[in-house]
DNA sequence: GCTGAAAATGTAACCGATTACATTCCCGAC
DNA sequence: GTCGGGAATGTAATCGGTTACATTTTCAGC
């Protein structure tokens, strides 16, 4: 492999000078500039970038900690975050941590020096605490966890939910099963929190029976709508904790004979892309989970170019209530 | 940030006994393992992976250069990549390239000194250029394109499309649609060739009128679906070069009332996991697609592990013809 | 207790860049 | 022609590890 001695010899000059054109350092002359700029292409030349990465204390690389790599969800928040990473001439190191703490205390560990900065997502509350063995100066964005004493950007999951058993009440529902996230995961936590209030609001009972525990996952969804369909008086809405699960639920009562929305209403949560094409289409709350990602890497960037202190602001992003056929008969 | 030599002092010894200890050498008395242990965890150190690898020349970093991030596709490969990767404690520094020969070559260059190994993916023939300025030892799998002279993975686009055809034709099919990949595209390629075998075959004249240009994307496919509608006489199946067109197709259809398959049978290809919930369920050939990416990221740590010969090993993993609802009446 | 080989540890070169500082060059002003 | 000062270039320290080689320690065997 070339390197930069070996364009500073072939061009007659020294390291400094290779190192300053390909810097663009106005310390050059036009002729010179030219001529090591031939000799380099010339040997196929490219520094090398744990090197420089070495020297200049920059890698240009930011790293993306999620806690898994399965879904829509996770792709369109990699496409968010490269897009506006890419504008910088950034790379992206991802990893996926499993959720495990010691996973992602080994990965936190292995990003020291490959990575200027760090998006980590980590549903479960608390599993962001690795993060905080990490020197102060550090620049961190947390996802999906309003961390304490970082910067943080978080889903408005009370809200969203809550305006969505709003919708199921106005249209006449009173038995609105929801199928809950996992336990541990704070986004599940939270929309089942606005799913209750919004139930207390209308001055309805909650019914431990319609209340089933999923994992985020279709097949979780079939399961827990197949249970929510035995529930006396059956219910007459389901609620689920995110779009994949509803997806499944779909399947479930479409295998069970089950007319929707007449017989059953259903409503997710994300509107990851496949929603709109489910049959019925799937009413949803939608969240910008690529315009999320984008946000979390100019907050990331913000972080890195200043390098002082950690404001350590909490950003909220709204959801927004879309309306489509598996809630409202046409 | 606590450097090697910081733990060398706090613990009595020198920098190689602290290196020694962090890469499990043999050479290190149980009782000084146990002390630097110690002290390292006491200070919070962890090596800087720059310094490491400029030194070892070993990243354990690999690269995974695509033309995208957008669908399913990319995620699902990912996803089979960094699964064979975290297996043996590699990261994957994730670019995508949008297929411009330029961004490729670019994003080849800054790769440099930053992974061992290399993964690309690029649908249009040549786009693998750039790839040949690496050093030849430089261990390169590519996905999707046959390149001259290098590992590769692709997909059997013909074999896939031609039995997807053949089936139509067997379910009574005559006048069959497709809608074709972009130009450049080399999946799309083979597909639409294995699609006009399939035709002359079975004695089937083409209709270039039949053929509508699309760009993978959803939109362009229902875009297409709707010139299709028009065709005189109509066709009565559409056969999409990837799943996300053909489920365009299907919405395009729904809206203008078209029964499927009863009017019109569609079909896919890829089996992206929407396609099991759209309505009715698309008929496709399966690509397991996240096993593709494990697979590539499999040869690729062979390359990388043999560090000798290229022997530019070719491979191709076969599709599966999945028929649902969308070409089979109940 | 001494010897010598093996085991444990230390020293310092090296990886390939960046950059502070030193040096040389060039050119206008006097 | 000399001088001064800024521009261009060079020298060498540095980043934080790894590792070849040198040195010290340990301990079995006599």
């Amino acid at each position: 492999m070339t390197t930069i001695k070996d364009v500073a010899r072939a061009a007659g000059v020294s390291v400094a000078t290779v190192s300053r054109v390909h810097n663009g350092s106005p310390l050059v002359t036009e002729a010179t500039r030219r001529r090591v700029r031939k000799v380099a292409t010339r040997l196929g030349y490219s520094p090398h970038a744990a090197a420089r990465s070495l020297s200049s204390k920059k890698t240009n690389v930011i790293g993306v900690l999620l806690p898994d790599l399965y879904g829509e969800f996770y792709s369109e928040l990699i496409r968010g975050v490269d897009q506006c990473a890419q504008e910088r001439g950034f790379h992206l190191l991802v990893a996926s941590s499993h959720n495990e703490r010691a996973e992602i205390a080994a990965a936190v560990q292995s990003m020291r020096g490959r990575v200027d900065g760090l998006i980590v997502m980590s549903p479960a509350p608390g599993a962001h605490r690795p993060v905080k063995d990490l020197p102060a100066t550090f620049p961190v964005l947390l996802l999906g966890a309003a961390g304490t004493g970082f910067d943080s950007i978080t889903i408005a999951n009370e809200a969203g939910a809550r305006e969505m058993v709003q919708h199921l009440i106005a249209k006449g529902h009173r038995r609105i099963a929801m199928i809950l996230g996992p336990k541990e995961n704070q986004d599940a936590a939270e929309r089942f929190e606005g799913y209750r209030q919004a139930l207390a609001a209308a001055g309805i009972d909650e019914d431990a029976a319609l209340q089933v525990t999923g994992d985020f996952t279709d097949t979780s969804g079939y399961d827990a709508a197949r249970t929510i369909l035995n529930s006396t008086p059956r219910a007459t809405a389901i609620f689920a904790g995110n779009d994949a699960m509803a997806v499944g639920a779909l399947g479930a009562l479409r295998a069970a004979g089950i007319r929707i929305p007449e017989d059953m209403a259903v409503a997710g949560f994300d509107d990851i892309p496949m929603s709109r094409y489910t049959h019925p289409p799937l009413t949803t709350v939608r969240v910008d989970i690529s315009g999320l990602g984008q946000r979390a890497a100019v907050r990331l960037f913000e972080a890195v170019a200043n390098h002082r202190r950690h404001r350590a602001r909490r950003e909220v992003v709204p959801g927004q209530l879309i309306i489509r056929a598996s809630t409202d008969s046409p």
